[in-house]
DNA sequence: CTGAAAGCGCTAACAG
DNA sequence: CTGTTAGCGCTTTCAG
C-alpha cells in the first residue's frame, strides 16, 4: 500500500499535523523535525495523496483544457503553452477534444466540473448551441477564459490572435506586390468570430487600397463538408476556370491554402508568379513545401500562456477579475508562394 | 455554494445513502424514492464531488497520458483515440508533453500518481536515462502501458505499429518500381527501438533483393540536433552530390521525407522519375502537396483504443494483467512521389 | 513549537 | 428497501 502521513507520523512517534506541517515547510515547524521528517518521507517514498488534500483544501490543482480540434494541421502550440506554464506553476492539466461537437463540448465541461477543476480553458466550438450553457458556468465562481476563438454573446474573457490585423497585412501586402484579383477562402470556419475577423480584414484591404474584385467563400455546414483542404482544393479548381480568374488567394489557415496551391499547379500556373498564395497558421512544414507557403503565424504558444496566467491569477485574488479580452498581434512571414 | 447529497438528503428527509444510492441506480432502492431524488437532484443542478467520492472509493476515474511530442507534424490522432476511449468508458484525461525530456517525463509522472490516476499511458522518451525509474513504478500496482514506441529494457507493456513490417513494405517497394540505390533517413529518432526496428525493415528488404548500396543516416544527438526537417534537407542536398547519389529515399517520418523532397527539387531532380520517396506516417496534408507523398500510414488512432481498453480492463479485473505486447499493421499508401 | 480533534463529501458495511 | 455509522488522507482550527 501507499505511504501515508500517519505511517511516517507513526514511526516517527509524532503527530499527523506536525508531519503535514513540516513537509510544507510551515514556518511553525524546528528546523530538526522538519528535516527528520523530509528525510524519512523521501525514504519511504511518500506521495502526498492530493485527492485528500484536495478534499480538505477544495482546490485540486488541476485545471481543464477544452480543444475543437486535435489533428496534424492543428498546431498543438496553444496545447504547449498551456501545459507548460500550467506545469510551472504547480499545476496539471485534465485535457479534452471536442471534435467540433458542441454536445461533446458540454459533456466535457460537466464531467471537468465533477472533478472540481480549478479553473477551465476552453478553444470553443463556434456554434450557438452553447451559448445558454456557456452563460450558466458563469453563476459558478470558476474562473474560465476562451482561446484561439471566442463567443462574442458570452461575457467570458479570452486571448486570441488579432485577426482582423494578420488578414489586413497579408492582404495589404499581396496588394502592394501588385496582385490585383484576390480571393479568400473562409471555408469551414467561416461560422465563427475569429475567421469572420480575417474576412474583415481582408475586406478592409482591398477596401483601402480601392480593389473591386472581391470574393469570400464559405462553407457553413460543419458536419457534412468534406475536409477543408479538398474542400479548398476543389474550390479552387473551379475557380480557375471563371471568366475573371484570381491572381491571388487569401486563404483562411494553411490546410486551405495547400488545397488551393495543389489546383493551381495542377491548371498549369506558375506560384508565385501567375498566382499568389498565403496561408495562416504558419505549419512547421510550410518552410520546406517544394514551393514554400507564405503565411501569418500566430502566437499560439504565447497565447496559451496568456490564458494559463490569467486563470491562476485570479485564483489567487480573492474576488473575481473582470474578464481578460486580450488580442496578440501574429506575424507575417513571407516565402516563395508570393512574389 | 455547491450542492451536495447532505442538502438533498434534508430537503427530502431521507438520508444521504439513500440519495447516493438512488442517485447510483442502485437495485435496491424503490422506483419512487430514485424518481424523487433523481428530480430533485437534477433541478437543484447537483453534480457529483469525484473527489470525495475518490478518496472514499480510491479510484480516481482519471487516466494519465504522456506523450513526447506535440506539433504539427505530430499526429494527435493517438490523443483522439485514446481520449474517445476514455471519454466513452467515463474517464477523463490527464496529459501532459514530456518535450523528449527525461526529466519532465519523470516530473509528470510522479505528478499524476500524486494526482492518484488510475492508470498511466505513454509515449516515451526514447532515453535510457528513466529505465529504473519505470522498472520502480512496476512495484506500484497501477496498470500501465507505452504507446507508439516502448523501451524494451522494462517490462511494461506497449501498443505500437508494426515498424519492421511497415519499413519492409515500403522499401519492397520501392525495389519493385526500379529504385536501386536507397537511402534511409533515420534521423533524430535513430536512437529509439521503433526506429531501429524500421531500419531493420529497410535492411530486410534491401537483403531479399541483393541491393549492395546501403545508407543509413543517424542523428541521435536528440537535444542539440536541428529540427528534423531541415536536418533531412541538408542531409540530402550533400548525398546528391555524392558520386553515386540515391535513387530513393526511405524516410522515418513523413517531415524528414519533405526536407528531402524539397532538396531534390532544388537540386533539379525529378520526383518520382529521377529521385523516388517515401515517408512515414501519412500526415493529412500529405494528399494535397505539390507532389503528394507516399507514405506509410500508422494506424495511430487504433493504437490509442488498444492500450486505453487495456488499462480499464486490467482495472477491471481482480489480478494484475500480463503486460500486453500488441503490434498493429501500417498500410503502405502510395502517391505521386513514387513511380 | 507540537498535539488533539474535527471535518471536507462521499460510499459501504452493517443493522434493521 | 432504508438508516446509522465509520472512515478514506489530509489540513486546520484550537489548545497547550
Amino acid at each position: 500500500m501507499r505511504v501515508t502521513l500517519e505511517q511516517i507520523a507513526a514511526e516517527l512517534g509524532v503527530s499527523r499535523s506536525t508531519v503535514s506541517r513540516a513537509l510544507r515547510d510551515s514556518p511553525r515547524i524546528s528546523k530538526t523535525t522538519r528535516d527528520r521528517v523530509k528525510a524519512l518521507a523521501a525514504q519511504m517514498g511518500y506521495i502526498p495523496n492530493d485527492v485528500a488534500r484536495s478534499l480538505r483544501t477544495n482546490r485540486t490543482g488541476v485545471l481543464g483544457f477544452i480543444t475543437q480540434a486535435l489533428g496534424d494541421t492543428y498546431p498543438g502550440d496553444i496545447l504547449r503553452g498551456v501545459q507548460n506554464t500550467a506545469l510551472n506553476r504547480g499545476y496539471c492539466l485534465l485535457s479534452g477534444c471536442s471534435e467540433v461537437n458542441p454536445g461533446k463540448e458540454r459533456k466535457l465541461v460537466t464531467d471537468f466540473l465533477a472533478k472540481n477543476v480549478d479553473g477551465l480553458i476552453i478553444a470553443p466550438v463556434a456554434s450557438s448551441k452553447n451559448i445558454s450553457f456557456f452563460r450558466s458556468l458563469l453563476k459558478r465562481n470558476l474562473p474560465i477564459i476562451f482561446v484561439d476563438r471566442h463567443l462574442p454573446e458570452v461575457e467570458i474573457g479570452y486571448v486570441t490572435t488579432d485577426n482582423f490585423f494578420g488578414a489586413y497585412e497579408a492582404v495589404s501586402y499581396l496588394i502592394q506586390r501588385g496582385y490585383k484579383r484576390i480571393l479568400c477562402i473562409a471555408g469551414l470556419e467561416g461560422a465563427c468570430f475569429e475567421a469572420q475577423e480575417r474576412v474583415r480584414g481582408y475586406r478592409q484591404a482591398l477596401a483601402d487600397n480601392d480593389l473591386s474584385y472581391e470574393k469570400v467563400f464559405f462553407e457553413d455546414n460543419l458536419e457534412a463538408a468534406p475536409r477543408a483542404i479538398q474542400y479548398s482544393y476543389e474550390l479552387m479548381k473551379r475557380e480557375l476556370e471563371a471568366e475573371e480568374r484570381p491572381d491571388a488567394v487569401f486563404a483562411i489557415n494553411d490546410a486551405m491554402a495547400l488545397g488551393a496551391v495543389r489546383a493551381c499547379l495542377e491548371a498549369g500556373f506558375d506560384i508565385p508568379n501567375d498566382i499568389g498564395i498565403i496561408g495562416f497558421d504558419n505549419l512547421e512544414i510550410g518552410e520546406y513545401l517544394p514551393i514554400s507557403l507564405s503565411s501569418v503565424q500566430q502566437p499560439k504558444y504565447e497565447i496559451g500562456v496568456q490564458a494559463v496566467n490569467w486563470i491562476l491569477d485570479s485564483l489567487n485574488e480573492s474576488k473575481a477579475k473582470e474578464p481578460l479580452r486580450m488580442t496578440i498581434k501574429p506575424k507575417l512571414v513571407i516565402r516563395e508562394s508570393t512574389r
